[in-house]
DNA sequence: AATGAATGAGCCTTCATTCAT
DNA sequence: AATGAATGAAGGCTCATTCAT
């Protein structure tokens, strides 16, 4: 199952979703197709399974991140969680690409993205505590703003190959956007 | 041609990009397969016009919202080109998405993503000069990430059929975004 | 679309059921696989297309053979019937059973049984006219019974390979069932 | 071995043919695949097997039916041979008729009906014999025909499903139609 | 310019069967 | 004897594309 996994993101990532058909994910990974059909229902199992394994790659970077924040500032903790999401981007982009396109055909998205808002919440509010309270609570569509707005930069970068994707002043953007945005929710309109 | 790519919407629209195949474009176009071949160069060449044809749709929109702007306070211009850019997606979301879907599997969602950032960019420029300078002036990446943030946050809401999309709050909410990215920008770090 | 039905009539002859493949159909026919599906939604309304056509062919002969025994007797009436239907077996025995089977295995037997049954019943009332009134009107049971055990002598007859299939003994003996059972049905049990 | 078939025949009711995988067979049977394969060649093996075991359960009714009818008059032996073969469908109609077409389908039918045919004979003989000798002995082929026409139209009315498969006046007809038959043969043509 | 029948590569999927454990 | 993961040939079917008319 592994090994299938990893041959489709190969696959992916060499030829792109075109390539992606079960019986060169199979032969990629050295099982028979039937092999495979036995541990996928089908071609779009595969695609879900492969979705889910990176993005539990991305929250494990984030929380890793995220760990040893605890005292931080604001502004610290939304870089040490951008830094994070980009850097799990590293390599393979297209695949990753080929995945955020195939999830998102699907109008799976929103539930992939469910916890990336989620942490972007908690991060919110934790910070907002100590010392002293800095941001608001945020209401439904401000969570659904930031976050996507904050991924939608990201994927953009992700999918048009930005060269600037992985510099430092693409992320202090970044940073810039979420800490402006939460800033601006805490003053008022 | 019109009546190929007005088709191409509806098939779209109806079933979405899995029913969009260029025989049944064809049919419902009222012509046959070969026509369709005689104006387009492949399938693909089908989408991307349709694409050109949705922007151009958008541009328009918000074209015409900015024209009486002038004097306007920034926040207003912002506002403006904003409710263009959601009030653009009004009708044939479904048609809408599997264009957006389309064009971005093929790594050329910067090139339809330049004039929008244009538009902020001159919007940010003009704003920032009257009768005080407002905003400063944009580099790549800060152009890039609010242009980005901006319809990636759009964009999700339309993928995932958010019911919010057409909401004022929703519109409050990019409006904020936008103004408190660009504030912080002129602000400094 | 006559070419794939004279294919689909060889394929089945040669090599029974299992050998009947679209591919292997549409090959035969020197036609692709395409073109195929151009004439037939799927494999099974091949073999529908095909049964009807055999048993037009059975119709034909049996009307053919009916046409000029006005005023034959009861008994020259049911052997004609009989005869034509045995004849009209001749040739591709191996076909028709696929044919047939295939029929059977969709619940449709029923309909293309329906003719038949509706000409012994008519062949057994005409009869039973002039000069004087020999059979009695059928119930459906009777009418189902002797269609169907009729059918079913020569069915077996077909599938089992006979030896004595078109002899004139077992004609005989099928013109004695019918005529029996007609005759019994009159006379009261 | 008989929970391997059981599990056929339950696999053949609920999902008529295209159900019948040597997978489902085995996993309903709580048996591994490779153990349905330690006790039947194939996947056909199991279907004739099956077969063998329904058509045991006829002839066991039909035997257990005419076990006390010595000195029953001919139709009366005739009528409980009937009701008795007619009986043995009872319930599981979809996995008989299923079992009916896989054997038929195999040009295996005719040994599957030799005992049956068997004791159409035999009962004619015995029946013919005491008190005075009533119907003739039994050609070939008419053996065929008479056997046949009674199970071409007992295996229709499962086929097609009829309502009237197990009323009176079905029953009434076959053995009209079979005795009517016998006397035929005996009366001369 | 327009037509549309024909093409055929290739996709997804099933399932009977094997064999090392 | 029993297991069941693995196999892979083969099948039905789609659809972008061509080309003779």
């Amino acid at each position: 199952m592994a090994a299938i996994l990893e041959a489709a993101a190969q696959i992916l990532e060499a030829g792109g979703l075109a390539a992606f058909t079960t019986n060169a994910v199979a032969e990629r990974a050295g099982v028979s197709i039937g092999t495979l059909y036995q541990y996928f229902a089908d071609k779009n199992a595969v695609l879900c399974a492969l979705a889910e394994r990176e993005m539990n790659a991305v929250f494990l970077r984030v929380a890793e991140a995220l760990r040893g924040d605890v005292g931080l500032a604001a502004d610290g903790r939304v870089r040490a969680m951008i830094r994070a999401i980009v850097g799990a981007f590293r390599g393979r982009q297209r695949a990753r690409k080929a995945v955020l396109q195939a999830i998102l055909s699907q109008g799976q998205g929103g539930e992939m993205m469910a916890p990336i808002a989620a942490f972007i919440t908690r991060a919110g509010e934790s910070v907002g505590r100590a010392p002293a309270p800095v941001f608001a609570a945020l209401s439904p569509e401000q969570i659904f703003v930031v976050s996507r707005a904050l991924m939608g930069a990201i994927r953009s970068a992700v999918l048009e190959e930005q060269a600037f994707f992985k510099s430092r002043s693409f992320e202090d953007e970044l940073v810039r956007l979420v800490l402006a945005y939460l800033g601006a929710v805490t003053d008022g309109p």
